[in-house]
RNA sequence: AGGGGAAUAGUUCAAUGGCAGAGCAACGGUCUCCAAAACCGUCAAUGGGGGUUCGAAUCCCUCUUCCCCUG
């Protein structure tokens, strides 16, 4: 019986897998030029494009956040673009589920979903489904936690950890207050260990038959393209983006504007530093951050690597190489042409 | 040309004659509810040559380079 039984499973597992919906998914470092080849992309195969940003989401902050121009978007929809206030704060959850929604519609349209962005953990809760719903947020135990690691410190904070999730303790470095916070929180709203949570949460496979590319480049071009990108943004008036959104009510502990180039112009504008210091500031902290996103695509298994300079730079060879890895793994621009063509 | 000062990690600065340290950068990593966030780790230096000394980044001589002043 066990071998019939054990062939029964494998034959469910390969059909869900031919019935999981296709996703294409183009991420990687900012400044990297994931923008303009996804709407190729998306032209060619008749895909939708679902923005995996944090920044993009909000209204108003169109130059910061490098937002695609509508005559850039050459009438390909776009999802989660512009969908909040600046004043509004917006994480994980609210991303999955906005993403989720918006590839219900896709799907329906018979188009193939584009997840383009470089936010690596976005990119992450969509793909396998991460299960957030068994902590609801709770502001007060959240700033009671905070007050107490302002008072007793960090390492007195990590030794209530200690106690209630030895096994998340030993992940999480002391001097990592928000985690530490998050941890004790799910603790204490679950009763479970969320190290426990988690480990069962990484086992996950992925939702979709996807193909995952992480465009990139080599690092000293990305560093140039990222100082180039932060003086055009400039020229275009990034400082009056700032001031426009300071005048709208926009402070500096509000989510959206720790996003880079905000934060830094905002304290130019408090007279904290010279702009030159805060155009520096810029450029310095967006290679961190593209350094850290490629760290996230890096461990990320599947994923598909799209070395700009081993095709010479491009486009169309590129787009070329794209479309096979997706027939390979059974995406087909057939699938939904009619439908966003229509 | 003369006088004075300086020279330490990629950079900015430390170090009674007694184990050359720190910040920033660079590089690597963690991440499952603020992720453009938060956090961790690694690499890396006494300008060259001589002398004094048990022992020199430190004191002396010399060369080189840079800065300031005078002409």
């Amino acid at each position: 019986m066990p071998p019939l039984a054990h062939q029964r499973q494998t034959d469910t597992r390969e059909e869900l897998e031919t019935m999981k919906q296709p996703l294409i998914i183009v991420a990687g470092p900012t400044a990297v030029g994931k923008t303009a080849l996804s709407v190729r992309l998306a032209k060619e195969l008749g895909g939708e494009i679902l923005s995996a940003d944090s920044m993009q989401v909000y209204r108003h902050m169109d130059i910061g956040s490098a937002k695609i121009k509508p005559d850039e978007m050459e009438g390909v929809p776009h999802h989660l673009i512009d969908i909040l206030e600046p004043w509004e704060s917006f994480d994980v959850v609210r991303f999955q589920g906005e993403a989720k929604k918006a590839l219900a519609g896709i799907y329906q349209r018979g188009a193939i979903p584009i997840l383009a962005g470089g936010t690596g953990f976005y990119i992450q809760s969509v793909l396998k489904d991460v299960d957030f719903t068994a902590a609801e947020e709770d502001a007060g135990y959240r700033s009671e936690l905070e007050a107490y690691a302002r008072q007793n410190g960090a390492e007195a904070l990590h030794q209530l950890l200690r106690k209630a999730d030895p096994a998340a303790a030993a992940q999480i470095h002391p001097n990592n207050v928000k985690r530490t916070i998050r941890a004790l929180e799910y603790y204490r709203q679950t009763g479970q260990p969320i190290s426990a949570h988690n480990e069962q949460e990484r086992q996950k496979k992925p939702c979709y038959r996807c193909a995952y590319f992480v465009l990139n480049d080599r690092r000293d071009r990305l560093y140039e393209a990222i100082g180039r990108r932060v003086d055009r943004m400039m020229e275009e008036g990034l400082l009056g983006e700032v001031r426009r959104l300071r005048d709208m009510g926009c402070r500096r502990d509000m989510v959206s504007m720790q996003g880079l180039g905000y934060k830094e112009l905002l304290a130019y504008l408090d007279g904290e530093c010279s702009l030159e210091e805060a155009v520096r500031l810029i450029k310095q902290n967006t290679r961190h951050f593209a350094k850290r996103q490629l760290t996230w695509f890096r461990r990320e298994p599947e994923t598909i690597w799209v070395e700009k300079e081993q095709f010479g730079y491009d486009e169309e060879r590129m787009l070329a190489y794209m479309r096979q890895a997706c027939q390979e793994k059974g995406i087909f621009p057939g699938q939904g042409a009619e439908g966003a063509q229509g």
